[in-house]
DNA sequence: CGCTATGTTGAGTTTAGTCAAAGGTTGTGG
DNA sequence: CCACAACCTTTGACTAAACTCAACATAGCG
């Protein structure tokens, strides 16, 4: 289907060929001249997991769009408390537009692709690109929503409603097509300590619902990281979804 | 300062003349040309406290600009535990553009003023002018750092952190500009029970911190609404700011 | 003035956190 | 290829923080 758009591809950069944000992403809203533009400045890179993409005091000075691997956004307070506030997947644009202080930490959480711009070329041609704004605009409210979603789970669940609820998230990541009923194997994207700081719980807590969730036979666990679950259903009931 | 550009405010219409959202608000983006037609739609409103502007269920068919007074964003769960996303001041727009389903309820959390218009003629207007479009991206990113600072209260804080966290918030809102030392007065927004549902706390818990601060002289409480903070500095170093 | 809402306080329980130890997994160098 | 080290995860016993339930106090309203 969108290789009928791709006809003409000597126009388009060859960075950008086979580029998954050309499509989902951001770099949608470009034509063919404006890629050719922001191609010049962008460059791919391959960060190991706990790479920091964007500090939470200094200022940003460049965007990326995710290629592959999933990035974690975290806020630490003065004594060590971390809160992941959200996780990113490709195609998902990383940045925070028109301002430059961030105040949150963008961390590859598992390995990391992403194509890197500079902040100001790309605010240009925002500045040009009703198109490239309102697809920024969607995403900023997309992540809102998600916050939001995620808001609840923090406030109001139990530590059981909590695992099955990040355990719900990624699962319907990996397979959005998902029915009800239906089997979902995948590898978590993030650490014990992680999903802790995802859920606002402790290290053991997460241990201690893995395991009910285990003996339960709503999941399987192989290797602590990959995971089977039986029923999507199932899932969300302990989630109270 | 703003004066000088109405003096034509013939140009203007009545009902939004003296609206503070045509300065700060979304409304700012808009020339008079679009103002009055969008003045023809628009219908002020004054709102009883636990009136539902949004409902969590129902496609929203109106967006609103606050004129005065507080409007809560609630989720809420099957079982009734129910957790504030967000709260939203004058000026502050109402509604989630490009998409029906809100997910989200908006209910009047003091007696509140709105200026309420279709969906439909707001989103031809987005459609027109960039400016528009622009003015709410601005607040949806506002609103995902807002959501994303709270994730980390909700998640990491102790229920004395958050209440004063709460206090910090609406003292920091009524007064933008006071100094760490200062002392504010403001009458509380919210009852214990939404407090609570914004904090992830039980009602008990949040009187008892609430006392906690009293009996400790960081603040003084008259009526159980009327609030004073003696000093925003102490109030910080109880919320870990 | 009494009634209903809302808010406070206390006693006991529950949930999740803390601290400590042991079990697995992964990757490295011999 | 194996052994070891580093790291991550699980499990257990105990503790602390917040919740629940219940009684009482206060404020606002008719």
């Amino acid at each position: 289907m969108t290789s009928r758009l791709d006809i003409h591809n000597s126009d388009i950069p060859v960075l950008c060929r086979a580029c998954e944000a050309r499509h989902r992403g951001v770099c949608g809203a470009l034509n063919p001249q404006q890629l050719k533009e922001l191609a010049k400045t962008s460059t791919r890179k391959a960060l190991d997991s706990g790479i920091e993409l964007v500090s939470e005091a200094e200022p940003a000075e460049s965007y990326a769009n995710i290629l592959s691997g999933v990035v974690k956004l975290t806020k630490t307070m003065a004594d060590g408390r971390q809160q992941i506030v959200g996780l990113q997947f490709a195609p998902d644009f990383i940045g925070r537009p028109f301002r430059d202080e961030n105040m949150i930490r963008a961390e590859a959480a598992t390995d990391v692709h992403v194509c890197a711009f500079p902040k100001r070329a790309l605010d240009r041609m925002i500045a040009q690109s009703p198109e490239l704004g309102h697809r920024l605009h969607l995403q900023a409210l997309n992540e809102l929503d998600e916050a939001r979603d995620w808001m609840l789970t923090l406030g109001r669940k139990t530590a059981a409603e909590k695992v099955a609820s990040f355990l719900h998230l990624i699962a319907r990541h990996v397979d959005p097509e998902i029915e009800a009923k239906g089997t979902v194997v995948f590898d978590l994207p993030l650490t014990r300590a992680d999903i802790a700081d995802f859920l606002g719980l402790t290290i053991e807590t997460v241990s201690r619902q893995i395991t009910k969730l285990r003996t339960e036979g709503v999941i399987a666990v192989e290797n602590n990281r990959h995971v089977t679950v039986f029923s999507l259903e199932r899932l969300e009931d302990r989630a109270n979804l």
